[in-house]
DNA sequence: CCTGACTAGTCAGTTTCTTGAGTATCATGG
DNA sequence: CCATGATACTCAAGAAACTGACTAGTCAGG
């Protein structure tokens, strides 16, 4: 249950719709959480009848219709609880680590292919992050925004997705130079 | 489907049993993949059945009896299919980067207080890891092992394990030092 | 002697996540 | 002028994961 709360972190800032809600928790773009758009709107529709959200209709013309939604006070505090209570930890869950962890009994090439693809993704992100990070703290330095700007929790998450993606990049990279000197060395 | 192909290469390199597996795959070991014992016996359950892995009972004194898998032709055929394949990329899904992104509205020392429990768990991680690859490597220097020691997937993700448990505790710490910084900021 | 932990699993039920398709309108590019 | 692609959603079905309880024997500690 913890799409719920994340779908309440992100209308913290500002009000959302489900369409907005769904390009920021997008896999391209996620830096705190990854959910399907009908992932979403389920849930929307769930902390609505809650009364933890409340969602207005906005008409506009051009372009269909949507409704944007605010946290309620119910809704905060159901925040509050939850940042109370214990985390489950998480853990890796990787379908390029499965491959890596096949490495001894599985194509070299292959698996160097997926590497390099992954590389790619993950170059992407680091991009995005940092271009992100920039457009949140404006003309400040980073020492400054973390020490007065607002909103900060956004900050903190992109800055886990950054190193995140960072340390992936650095792991393919290591993990490809290795296991071409072994094939070198096997074909020697 | 990924479960599947995470067993297969858990059992590439021994002969193992459900319950070693879940072991294996246990939160607070895991280093590629995390399952419950309930989905790893049903897994293996499929997997028997679907003749890409074979088990065989021991008999055992003292202790109820086991059965060990191992992987078939059809199974290895499998994971090299399953490595061919383009991954979808993993992204970061962690109850408390959820709390961190609402930082600006939520109490700020129940927050530290979370972030303060995961540079534990991250901590032992890190022993648990560089244990590990300590064990993997034996006598032999790293750049050594990288270069001939075997196997070497277990070893890869290892590494990207032990970064990943680095990162949340680097990470960790950072948050803790500007929340608090803030705090004293506001404070005053 | 009893409790709790370890080995080695099984069963049932629910929640959560993913896949895939569908609706409808408008703006943009070739 | 026709095809994308963006905006803004909805519905249904299936796969994957999680929760919680249960069996049953062994061994060590208090």
């Amino acid at each position: 249950m913890t799409l719920r709360h994340a779908v309440l972190a992100a209308l913290l800032d500002e009000e959302r719709s489900g369409y907005q809600l769904a390009k920021a928790f997008d896999l391209g773009v996620a830096n705190f959480w990854y959910a399907k758009p009908q992932q979403l709107y389920a849930e929307l529709a769930r902390l609505e009848q809650g009364g933890l959200i409340s969602g207005r209709e906005v008409v506009q013309d051009g372009r269909p219709n949507k409704r944007m939604f605010t946290v309620t006070g119910t809704g905060l505090a159901e925040l509050e609880k939850f940042t109370a209570a214990t985390a489950k930890p998480s853990v890796l869950r990787d379908d390029l680590m499965v491959k890596v962890q096949a490495a001894d009994r599985v194509d070299t090439d292959t698996l160097i292919a997926q590497l390099t693809d992954r590389i790619g993704f993950a170059q992407d992100k680091v991009d995005l992050f940092e271009r992100l990070l920039r457009t949140m703290r404006g003309e400040r330095a980073e020492a400054e925004f973390l020490r007065h700007g607002r909103p900060i929790g956004p900050y903190l998450t992109c800055l886990r997705g950054l190193a995140f993606e960072r340390g992936n990049l650095d792991w393919c990279e290591r993990a490809i130079t290795v296991l071409r000197d072994r094939q070198a060395a096997a074909d020697a």
